[in-house]
RNA sequence: CGGGGCAUAGUGCAAUGGCAGCACGAGUCUUUUGGGAAGAUUUAAUCCCAGUUCGAGUCUGGGUGCCCCGACCA
């Protein structure tokens, strides 16, 4: 990508209704911008960032045979009353009606859809167990938004759902996918945890929340660092200080932000929907569901809650928009150019999110503050100073200290060690 | 939904009821290029509807929008 292409437009100062850090850097950086309240667009580096996250997510989610689906965000009113929820919903559906007066909602979730489309499809034990996947718009009446990102009435979410002939089977896939959702977050640069909570709505059993552990989080968990038990707030009936009740270590209480949910789902949908197999003794039974969420506009947030520095975002590799910044200090010196330009043409053959500031009339102060705001992990550094020892600059944007290293060697660096 | 706050240029801030200004940004030209450059020049704003007043950005009423705390959620 050259830099002089780019739809953007960095700004020094963030808003004063901006309060958190992900809201105001993401502002800043132009990833995002405002429409409404609670409702935003993504820009371009926004949505490389979304589409890599999302990438990350595809492929955890196909390595545990889930099927990529793509579901409808309207839904007529009949789906939503057969589960028992068109009323009951919480936070409440947003509700319209079509030129012919019927009502329909704009979906929050897709556990009525998904068990509709089941239903029809699963006859027998055979057909079991199988998983469903989608990245897909959500749209939630919440009583009110925050943070930017953090809590929007549109967002898009990961929601998986597993269908299964018994119990056992049930629970060995969701701890499977649990594990997914470990492995997804430390792609994303996240340490989680995994937190039982009350699972109101959903089921009467407890649900698995993920946490991500910062101060702006909504949610106060108590966890044991030594053995990982933890329970969300509302649940919990321990304190700060208190000793573990499985390893008897000190419990710590954190703030977290709930980037991931699981929740079993039992039989509840699968009664609501007649979503019945015959096992092998020709018994009927009904299926066993579970539902598995991730908002990715949240993990966006949250992601830039935990990595910054007062010169903006420090993106995790995998998910930064690009993961090299070319920077030319002088690129009006034609030598320097030149170097650049063959930099760039041979990163973009091998790293792909590559990006070159090619911009003329742009102080090198001004193009490094900007790569810094962006959160570029890499910055490749051409000047007439690197150029008379036939070299070039890398320097990483975590802190860790730069290196002047060959072009020839620049050319085939590896950026992922 | 309860409580609190805010609304002036793209952004951040000013303006006793009396000529709407500053900085950054953006445009043009020139000079610059190792950490958000310099000069010259141009551009752009009082959320909406009423009311009080000779006169309203400022006062009053209503509306709308946005933010924060609580409650709930990915």
């Amino acid at each position: 990508m050259l830099q002089s292409k780019l739809f953007y437009k960095t700004k020094k100062l963030a808003p004063k209704e901006a309060t958190a850090i992900s809201h105001k850097l993401l502002y800043r950086g132009d990833f995002i911008d405002q429409l409404g309240s609670g409702i935003y667009s993504f820009l371009p580096l926004g949505w490389m960032v979304h589409q890599n996250i999302s990438n990350i997510i595809r492929q955890e989610m196909s390595a545990l045979g889930g099927q990529e689906v793509f579901l409808p965000a309207m839904h007529p009113r009949s789906v939503w009353q057969k589960s028992d929820r068109w009323d009951k919903m919480k936070p409440p559906l947003f509700k319209l009606k079509d030129s012919h007066k019927k009502d329909f909602a704009l979906g929050s979730t897709h556990e009525e859809v998904i068990s509709q489309l089941a239903s029809s499809r699963v006859a027998s034990y055979k057909d079991l167990p199988f998983a469903l996947f989608q990245i897909q718009s959500k749209f939630r009446n919440e009583i009110r938004y925050t943070g930017g990102l953090l809590r929007t009435r549109e967002f898009i979410m990961k929601d998986l759902y597993s269908f299964h002939a018994d119990q056992a089977d049930f629970e060995k896939y969701y701890e499977k996918v649990a594990k997914a959702y470990f492995k997804i977050f430390k792609r994303c640069g996240l340490k989680v945890l995994r937190v039982k909570a009350s699972g109101e709505g959903f089921t009467n059993d407890f649900t698995d929340e993920f946490q991500a552990i910062t101060p702006i989080g909504e949610d106060s968990i108590i966890y044991c660092e030594k053995c990982g038990f933890a329970k969300n707030k509302e649940i919990f009936e321990y304190n700060d200080g208190d000793k573990c009740p499985e390893c008897k270590s000190l419990l710590k209480k954190e703030r977290g932000i709930e980037v991931g949910n699981i929740f079993p789902l039992g039989d509840k949908y699968s009664k609501s929907f007649d979503l019945k197999f015959k096992d092998e003794l020709g018994k009927e039974k009904f299926v066993i569901m579970a539902s598995y969420g991730i908002g990715v506009g949240r993990l966006i947030s949250t992601i830039v809650e935990v990595h910054n520095d007062d010169k903006g975002i420090i993106w995790p590799k995998e998910v930064a928009p690009f993961l090299v910044h070319i920077v030319p200090v002088e690129i009006n010196d034609n030598k320097v150019e030149k170097t650049a330009k063959k930099l760039y043409d041979n990163g973009q053959e091998k790293i792909k999110r590559v990006i070159y500031d090619d911009r003329r009339n742009v102080s090198t102060g001004e193009k490094f503050a900007e790569s810094d705001l962006l959160g570029i992990p890499f910055k490749i550094i051409i000047s007439k100073k690197t150029l008379e020892k036939d070299s070039v600059e890398i320097e990483q944007r975590d802190g860790k200290k730069s290196q002047l290293i060959k072009i020839k060697d620049a050319m085939n660096f590896n950026f992922y060690v």
